[in-house]
RNA sequence: GGGCCCGUAGCUCAGCCAGGAUAGAGCGCCGGCCUUCUAAGCCGGCGGUCCGGGGUUCAAAUCCCCGCGGGCCCGCCA
């Protein structure tokens, strides 16, 4: 039988304990050595680079590594230690790495890969939280992926998340929407149109028409005032037409009645602003049902788009509840008689001069160091609320109701600012606790190639289209490798290609969506890690059963690529749960798909099942259900589910 | 005008925060591999002024400064 300690996390383990005896050795805080991975096998499995050592102790790097090399190699972990170019490069005893590796697997089984905290937190995590006025687009998508993502992780982890959809029905732009909806008779969508997409629709030519009348009433003025403008706005309305008439050939009918009934209204801005404040003051029956049902409409149509994705919310936050509860009034009431109360531009205002100055207030917030932050409005003056303050009663529910540690929010960097405004009104208003644990995790816009998505014009790439498309290529694949293509494999592996994607890449990067990339289901893909862990759970179900660790010859994964696998399983640990408490999605993609490579490499050269020599094919087997464990924390972390059978 | 983010191979990206070893992947392109545990696979090849210029350093894709290019924000919109 193997004795050895348990240990979750085997590489680090032996790092440090190589780490430990430098230290001591070298009589040097442990803090001053840093451990490196070299940036290719060949050069060892741990570096430490000795440049600054060397200065420390005023002795050059040979000389370092000559007094140490042999009291290292006393070290049962060290196989053998090598000084290039500065870097103490020690090459781990695959033996001991192994036994240990395979016993921290075969011990913990399913919760290999991921270090459990011991101090779990609850998290609130807020994602997509899409205006309700047009289907979820590829921009959504990125929100989602990240959302599912970061939700998997912390809960893998170990940490209680609760997750919310705030549907933010109080914009103008429901307004907007539900104007339309109303001269149309709030229509149910016709047979075979999705809801949101509906809504979507009504809403882009509601706005588009409105956009027209007013452009055109305008150009008249200009044609004599100011022949110049007239010209450039002119191609604006060009613009607009090219939009409508997209629009109308979609459904003639419904466009017209919309031109119709909006040409006749005098004042569609003063329209708009009416429905805006009998919606908050609940004040019309009739406006209250028609918000209502248009809003659920759409978010019935968002449901099923993010049930396909896999992302599930335990809340659903309508934005009028909270007016309609008062929330919004408090926080007002609450506001006036802050300290920090003022007025800007004639309008009530939270003002932030003060709190800026104090000391260390930018990092506590986590506030960009030199941005500029203006005093946040209060209302309108009709007396409607504003989009930020109604977050400050949301942000304070979002803490409170459920008890919650932390808050995530994930929002789009466009909104830095207001953000930035929501904390610090929070920390004005006495919630400093909320203000510092308040995170805006922010993520670049998605774009188009060559254009910005329009949702006011109908401009966008549908989620539902990307689904669509990306099932089918996915069908298609599977059908010409003559598998029987079930329809739920195909979606599965489809959504995951998406949410891959989406989460791969880093937040801070703008992406340019082509759906050729998401469609390209081949390496550094979803789907390729996920046909990768199929192939080992394969030879694994093929194999019957795992050996005892008693029979397996440790020897054998002494060189190549064994030797490779057995070092990455290993590190997956300490890989991933640094990806975890750092929120880097696009690590753990980057280690799926690093894993994947060296697999599907081995895979081609050496043979698991049909090795004659029971000791290295047992060896093996552990190699293999390593790497299957690790492919699925890895996946489940991204909130993709591994399939057995691809 | 001010601020934030980004700029690495034809294209998409990793590496940058915590500076160090010949700058890594994928797509695309060229050439090979299916009587062998799943070919959504594997092997080989081509491909790089790390946006430009200064500076700090023994050492800069990485840190600092100045530019250039792209995106976003600076609203009683969200």
């Amino acid at each position: 039988m193997v004795i050895v300690e348990l240990v979750s996390e085997p590489f680090r383990y032996i790092a440090e304990s190589v780490r430990r005896d430098l230290s001591k050795e070298l009589s040097i805080p442990e803090n001053d050595l840093k451990i490196e991975i070299p940036p290719r096998y060949e050069l060892g499995d741990i570096a430490i680079p000795l440049h600054a050592v060397s200065k420390k102790l005023g002795s050059s790097p040979e000389h370092i590594y000559d007094t140490i090399k042999d009291k290292l190699l006393r070290n049962k972990y060290i196989e053998s230690v090598s000084l290039s170019s500065g870097y103490l490069d020690i090459w781990i005893n695959t033996q001991e790495l192994s036994k240990i590796t395979f016993h921290a697997i075969e011990e913990l089984k399913d919760l290999y890969g991921v270090v459990r905290t011991n101090n779990p937190k609850r998290y609130v995590v807020e994602y997509v939280s899409a205006n309700p006025v047009h289907p979820l687009h590829i921009g959504s998508g990125r929100n989602a992926a990240l959302g599912i993502a970061i939700s998997s992780m912390l809960k893998l982890r170990g940490h209680e998340v609760i997750t919310r959809f705030y549907i933010n029905d109080m914009g103008r732009q429901v307004a907007i929407m539900v104007l339309g909806f109303m001269l149309l008779g709030m229509p149910d969508p016709p047979e075979g149109v999705k809801e949101d997409h509906w809504i979507g629709y009504i809403y882009a030519s509601t706005n588009t028409i409105i956009e027209i009348i007013q452009l055109k009433k305008k150009l008249e003025k200009l044609k004599e005032e100011d022949p110049e403008e007239y010209r450039e706005k002119l191609k604006i309305l060009d613009e607009l037409i090219a939009d409508a008439s997209r629009l109308s050939s979609k459904f003639p009918s419904v466009f017209d009645t919309l031109v119709q009934k909006l040409s006749k209204i005098e004042d569609p801005e003063a329209e708009i602003s009416k429905l805006m404040i009998s919606y908050e003051k609940a004040s019309d029956p009739q406006v209250v049902k028609a918000f209502r049902k248009a809003v659920d409409l759409c978010i019935a149509g968002f449901k099923k788009t993010l049930e396909t994705l896999g992302a599930h919310f335990d809340y659903w936050d309508y934005e009028s509840d909270l007016a309609w509860e008062g929330v919004v009034e408090q926080v007002i009431q609450a506001a006036r008689s802050s300290r920090y109360f003022s007025y800007y531009k004639g309008a009530p205002a939270l003002v932030f001069d003060e709190i800026l100055k104090e000391r260390g207030i930018r990092e506590e917030l986590r506030l960009p160091k030199t941005l500029e932050i203006p005093p946040l409005i209060l209302m309108r003056s009709d007396e409607t609320t504003l989009y930020t303050v109604r977050d400050i009663g949301y942000s304070v529910k979002k803490f409170s109701e459920t008890g919650a540690d932390y808050v995530i929010n994930i929002i789009a960097s466009e909104q830095t600012l207001p953000q930035a405004q929501l904390r610090l009104a929070l920390y004005a208003l006495g919630f400093k606790r909320e203000a510092s644990n308040l995170i805006h995790y922010s993520y670049e816009m998605v774009m188009l190639p060559g254009q910005r998505m329009s949702g006011r014009r109908g401009r966008y790439v549908t989620l539902d289209e990307v689904i669509d498309m990306t099932i089918n290529k996915s069908s298609e694949i599977l059908s010409g490798r003559g598998v029987k293509a079930s329809e739920d494999i195909a979606k599965v592996i489809a959504v995951s290609a998406i949410k891959y994607a989406l989460a791969s890449v880093s937040p801070s990067k703008q992406i340019v969506f082509r759906v050729e990339e998401v469609l390209n289901l081949e390496r550094n893909s979803a789907p390729y890690i996920m046909y990768t862990y199929a192939r080992a759970s394969s030879i694994l179900n093929k194999a019957e059963s795992i050996p005892p660790l008693n029979e397996v010859d440790f020897k054998a994964g002494a060189e190549g690529r064994r030797r490779q696998l057995l070092i990455e399983i290993s590190r997956a640990p300490t890989e991933l749960t640094k990806a975890i408490d750092e929120l880097k999605t696009e690590d753990i993609a980057s280690m799926l798909n690093r894993i994947s490579d060296l697999f599907n490499s081995w895979y081609q050269e050496d043979q698991v099942i049909r090795d004659p020599d029971p000791g290295a094919r047992a060896y093996k087997l552990h190699l293999v259900r390593g790497v299957r464990q690790v492919l699925a924390k890895g996946l489940m972390a991204l909130g993709i589910k591994p399939l057995e059978r691809i």
